[in-house]
DNA sequence: TATTGTTATACTCTATAACTATA
DNA sequence: TATAGTTATAGAGTATAACAATA
C-alpha cells in the first residue's frame, strides 16, 4: 500500500507499528541495500566490499602494517589474516619486510592488485553514483556528518 | 587526526582511502552504532533488536501470521520459528489458531508480553531521541525518505 | 499443486583466547 | 612485558533445500 506521501507504511495489511518512521530501522534497511548493490557491482573482480576497502587503504598507504587496516577500518585482527591471505593468494597483495620490525608485514599492491583495483573502482564510483542520486535533496556533505555524528553515538 | 572540519580523515597516519567521504562506509558505521546502542538500551529486558521489532509487528497487527511478520522484517522464515519459539517459551507471545487455516498461527502478545513491550518501548524511545539529536541540521523526514530512496536501490 | 510452518544445514561476519616470534 | 601476526574456535545473523500438514 503506497500512500500519498509516498511512504510504504504497511505491507498488505500489516502495519510496521511505528518503525517505518525509525532512522535505525531504515538506516539498517538502506545499508543492506547499499552493500548488496556494491556487492554486485564488484562481483565482475570477485571481491567483496571488505575486500575492496582494505585494498582502497593499502593503495592510500602503501607499507602499512595489518593492525593499522584494523583500526581504521574495524576489522579485527584475526579476522584480517585470512582477508589479507586470499589477496595475497590472489597475488594482489604483497606482504613486505619492516625494516626494525620483524614481527610486522608492510603491505603494498601488487601491479596486479593495482590494476584491479583500477578496474574495481571505476565499478566503485558508478555504485556510489546510485547511492548520491538517491540521496535527492539531502546535501551530501550534510548526511556525511549526521551519518558520523550517529556513528559516534 | 582531527581536521578544522570536524571530519576524521586518518587515524594516526593511515588513510582511509577516499571511504571516509563515501555514504556506504558512514551507512555502516552509523548502522553498527545505532544496533549497538539499542542493544544496550534492551539488555534489562533480554530482548534484542529483532526480538523488539517482531513485538512491535505483532502488537500493531495483533492475529497476523509468521510468514506475515518475515515479509515486513525480511526475515526469512525458517529464521523466524526459533525467534517465535523463544519468545513463546518466555510467555511474551501467544500461537493461536487461525479459524480457516490450521497450517498457520495467529500471534499475539501476552499479558506478559504486553508488560514487557511497554518498558521497552520506553527505552527504544530513549534511545531514538540519542539518533534524533545525532540528526543535527539534518530534517529527519528527508532523512528517512533519503534512506527509503537508498534502500530501494 | 501451492502454502505455512518446520527441520536441518551451511555460509558469512564478527568476536575472544591463547599461541609464536619478535620487540 | 608488550606487540604483530597467527591459530583455533565460537557465536551471531542470514540463507537455501526439503519435509509434513493443510489448503
Amino acid at each position: 500500500m503506497i500512500e500519498a506521501s509516498g511512504r510504504k507504511e504497511t505491507i498488505g495489511s500489516v502495519s510496521l507499528g511505528g518503525l517505518e518512521t525509525t532512522v535505525g530501522f531504515l538506516l539498517r534497511l538502506a545499508q543492506v541495500a547499499v552493500f548488496k548493490d556494491l556487492l554486485a557491482a564488484l562481483k565482475p573482480f570477485d571481491l567483496r566490499v571488505t575486500d575492496l576497502s582494505v585494498l582502497l587503504v593499502i593503495e592510500a598507504t602503501p607499507g602499512l602494517q595489518q593492525r593499522a587496516i584494523g583500526e581504521v577500518l574495524r576489522i579485527q585482527r584475526p579476522n584480517l589474516v585470512t582477508i589479507i591471505d586470499q589477496l595475497e593468494a590472489r597475488g594482489l597483495v604483497r606482504r613486505g619486510p619492516v625494516q626494525g620490525d620483524r614481527r610486522a608485514y608492510a603491505l603494498s599492491l601488487t601491479k596486479e592488485g593495482e590494476a584491479l583495483l583500477q578496474e574495481a573502482k571505476i565499478a566503485h564510483a558508478q555504485h556510489d553514483r546510485k547511492v548520491l542520486d538517491a540521496l535527492g535533496d539531502v546535501d551530501k556533505a550534510q548526511m556525511l556528518a549526521a551519518l558520523e555524528r550517529i556513528a559516534a553515538l
